[in-house]
DNA sequence: AGAGTCTTCCAAAGCGCTTTGGCTTTTTTG
DNA sequence: CAAAAAAGCCAAAGCGCTTTGGAAGACTCT
């Protein structure tokens, strides 16, 4: 069942069997109940294909997913997927995912803008100065940015997380422990959260007079076993810390594990903060000691995105606002003062 | 740029300049290279939305995400499309993701298809009798299943790890090293991968004259959580195993934290085999007790889907075959005799 | 040399929708 | 009541590609 056949039935005009489905004023609203009714009936849907290469909509949002043997898909972005899916339902958009060279997003970028393959797309883990950024402005389709880049010359529209300042209370409620000795277990600091989280423990620091000693952060893929390293290289050393923030709850499994190997205990040797994006399989007060967080779910963020991206394909959003969530600190028992 | 004006500058018509574009014999060499050369140097590329609505061909492949405030996706998801995406971007396909309410989502298969809004679908997480199964398969776009149904009056193409002999191998294993009283904790044992995990333990018991107690298996969403709980209540109820088979690592993470908050010891006191997907983020190796483990790369198992169905795309590919992949029985430190 | 066969190319007809420009008919207005 | 404005509808021209059905020219064959 196609335009033509269903105008023909009715005994009017492709133009205004169109128009009337598409909601357009220039038809009687008599004529327009019509034609909705037989388009029901007849259980008629417009051919996506051809709207498409009449109207350049689709219907669908983009994103370039970086692939190759040796890159891992953050395991974050499953819980996002939940979020933006849930909403992307209710709106019936779909996701496209094209997979990208690592190395060479660009290409791909400029291929789904040219072949028109999306109406809008968003930008994750974006990087100082991120040239995914600056090009999507630059192609002039519409996007958002789940997190910050830094340094660009423009603004734009981003979602993110108050990673700084999350990262500075935890710090400060360490402090105020009486803790003076702090460690960060970062991700990949060529990624603006990871900086941000950085930044926020440094600012914590500085305002008691202290620092974030050259040799108590470190930044690596956010695994288990990294988690562990860190953890043993920091408490093996001299100048051991005694509390640590960590940017990640699969991380911390390592920490805790690596605190227990060598005979320490948390919170009585070591305090631990860890950044909680909320999963579903993972919990952190079901930590063998309840771990405090800072908690943001990045589902929420997820489902926010996709009502952001489809407020900008309608129109209904405009201009570079960017928009900061504040996140919770939680306290559990991972916490407690410095050891005398 | 569009084949009009490319056909213009080549003083060819379209018909010509389409045809030797996409390798058609009835075209002179010298004129195909003259078209695939100006065609290059111009960037031209066919525009994908027309060429959909001539040949109903997407380029796309499509899954059905199954989503709502209370559906969690599978955290393996994320591997799996490592693994897919992977294969993919070297064949250039995308990946289209449709959300689904999930409990409507045969609304949502129709809708792709009627729409041919991809080229093949697959179809994960699979459970006895699935109905999607038999709906992509009447409705006749390509598919491949990773995993199986049961209990269907046809055959269709599916690729699986062979769940029941894996879990046949650990059983016997831990039957070997003297252990008498088994436990499964298994995933949700609506899905089929479940139903065949179990079967293995159960054949390898009474194999030896024993049996799974009706209390030694459960079947809970695989979190760390439940991983837990039901270890809690095996160890603390009488007739406790001393050995565990576990279908992931994640509820292992939580198998381990309950032994020890029981004051028990892994192997001394119960041994450990868990199912591994290999993540990037989280290795056997690296449980406190070296955890011994089924091992399948689920990454690879996406890479080959993704194959299959490009394969199926353009042809190459007919019929239902099944393909079943073997499973690795990793020995490590959390197995041993059993307990006098 | 005329008939038959390839080879190589083309004009034009879709694919199914949106949208422009225009034509009637009805309603409003001074 | 004539002129102007508004309402309601339509024919046809795209969107950019593929593919059908020829046609012209070059070659082979008897």
């Amino acid at each position: 069942m196609n335009l033509k056949q269903l105008a023909h039935m009715l005994a009017l005009s492709q133009t205004t069997v169109s128009r009337a489905l598409n909601g357009y004023p220039e038809v009687n609203e008599e004529t327009r109940r019509r034609v909705m009714d037989a388009a029901k009936r007849h259980g008629y849907r417009p051919n996506p294909s051809a709207r498409r290469l009449a109207t350049g909509k689709t219907g669908m949002i983009g994103y370039v997913l970086p692939t190759g043997a040796s890159v891992d898909i953050d395991p974050h972005f499953v819980e996002f997927l939940s979020g933006l899916g849930d909403y992307a339902r209710s709106h019936e958009l779909d996701l496209v995912l094209s997979p990208a060279d690592a190395d060479d997003q660009e290409t791909t970028y400029r291929r789904i803008v040219a072949n028109r393959q999306v109406d809008a797309v968003y930008i994750s883990s974006p990087r100082p100065a991120d040239r995914r950024v600056a090009l999507v402005n630059t192609l002039g389709i519409p996007f958002i940015v789940h997190g910050r880049s830094e340094g660009l010359d423009f603004d734009y529209p981003f979602t993110d997380i108050d990673n700084e300042g999350a990262f500075h209370e935890a710090a400060r409620l360490l402090i105020q422990l009486g803790h003076r000795r702090l460690a960060l277990i970062n991700g990949d600091d060529r990624e603006t959260f990871a900086i941000h989280r950085e930044r926020g423990v440094r600012r914590a620091l500085a305002a008691s007079g202290l620092e974030l000693g050259e040799r108590h952060v470190c930044s690596v893929a956010m695994t288990e076993e990294n988690g562990y390293r860190a953890t043993r290289r920091l408490l093996e050393e001299g100048d051991a810390p005694t509390a640590i923030a960590c940017s990640s709850l699969i991380m911390a499994l390592g920490v805790v594990r690596a605190v227990r190997d060598l005979g320490l205990t948390i919170p009585g040797d070591v305090s631990l903060i860890a950044h909680d994006d909320v999963f579903p399989w993972l919990r952190p007060e079901n930590f063998s000691v309840p771990l405090s967080t800072t908690r943001s779910s990045i589902r929420l963020a997820g489902a926010r995105i996709a009502e952001r991206l489809a407020a900008r394909i309608s129109g209904l959003e405009e201009g570079a606002r960017g928009e900061v969530w504040p996140v919770d600190l939680v306290v559990r028992g991972s916490v407690a003062g410095a050891p005398a």
